[in-house]
DNA sequence: GAAATGAAGATACGATCCGTTTCTTACAGT
DNA sequence: ACTGTAAGAAACGGATCGTATCTTCATTTC
């Protein structure tokens, strides 16, 4: 219309902010492609060119949106590494829709190669590798005597945010972190690493 | 159509049975009223007449055919005890299609009642009166000192579980339901109240 | 610089499904 | 038998997904 046509990235970045924009504004269920594309100056089949399914566009946006930061965590205590990992996990999670998940979840359960990848993104894979080397530093100042302990016990703390969150909706307070790690996950780890 | 007409309790037990049947075959989000009702034998209207949405009749179906069974759990040892209270757990949400409560947690997001009624299912309430007892009789037969400690604290392994069974598919072993028992929370309970 | 290629963007469409409305007809209580 | 309430059938409006069609611009290629 205006004789500016967007192309490649440009035209991808903004539909995915966009997208993003509109999951937060009205939530998984009622973001709707139409208003995506709207909101994006553009029209539906620019998205279905690049994203077969809803779903997908907003994998793409998460991905898009909430980078990972993989900045090392080192504040010279075990639980005040755990604090910090888990505080960035909820700050990052606590900007997703508390819908958003659920529905993914709903809309790509019979779909198995959609599922997989979200389940990969959410999965042992990520978290673990992000819990482990804290463990390590752990083990190097003493405090723990090693890190050699099952992927269930490491997944503790995150599991039951995860649980929580689901459940709870998204609000989560630092009473609620600091219980998880010092009632439950700070005595877990030191039984089965200490 | 063949001159008989089903009222009142009949009716609705057809309803919900065939609700629940409709959720077994196809999944939550598959499951529409048209099916349920043509299922049942009757029509859309006299689902609503009932329930206001499909949200609240899969609810109502789930208590219709997933009753509590609050039979009494005594096997002698507090480990004893959780087991067979998680493993009936489990057999209780393994007959739930997967995608029922992300489906049910995501339509009702947006519905406070609706979501407190569901959330109200699933938390606290339910879940810890089911506990606690365990712990009361533990610590009659002397294995604890106490049984106060906190909801969260009690609530460890159905969040675990459910945090295993949202993302990892509805199949759950026994190896994981002891891992989590014996790795997991009787030693948190003996930390906490031993 | 002009032609060809490919994607952008607008519009409309088919299909599905929710929840509602309307109307007829059977059953229950009096 | 009479009457009211709810069952059951059918059709509808509205939302939204995903697709198909068609024109128009921009980039690439000669």
């Amino acid at each position: 219309m205006a004789g500016l046509r967007r192309r490649g990235e440009e035209l991808e970045d903004a539909l995915l902010t966009a997208a993003w924009a509109e999951l937060l504004d009205v939530g998984y269920p009622r973001m709707t492609m139409e208003n995506v594309a709207a909101r994006a100056g553009t029209s539906k089949p620019v998205i279905y060119r690049r994203w077969p399914t809803k779903a997908k566009l907003v994998i793409a946006a998460l991905a898009h949106n909430l980078p990972l930061e993989d900045a090392d965590i080192d504040t010279g205590t075990l639980r005040g590494d755990l604090i910090e990992l888990v505080g960035r996990g909820i700050k990052r999670f606590g900007r997703v829709p508390g819908d958003t998940m659920p529905g993914l979840i709903t809309e790509t359960f019979r779909e198995p190669e959609v599922f997989e990848e979200l389940r990969g993104r959410l999965r042992t894979g990520e978290i673990i590798e992000h819990i482990r080397p804290l463990l390590t530093r752990a083990v190097a100042r003493g405090e723990l005597r090693t890190d050699q302990c099952s992927d269930r016990v490491l997944r503790v703390p995150f599991d039951l945010l995860r649980s929580e969150t689901l459940l709870y909706g998204v609000m989560i307070d630092d009473a609620a972190i600091t219980a998880i790690i010092d009632d439950i996950t700070l005595p877990l780890y030191r039984l089965h690493c200490g």
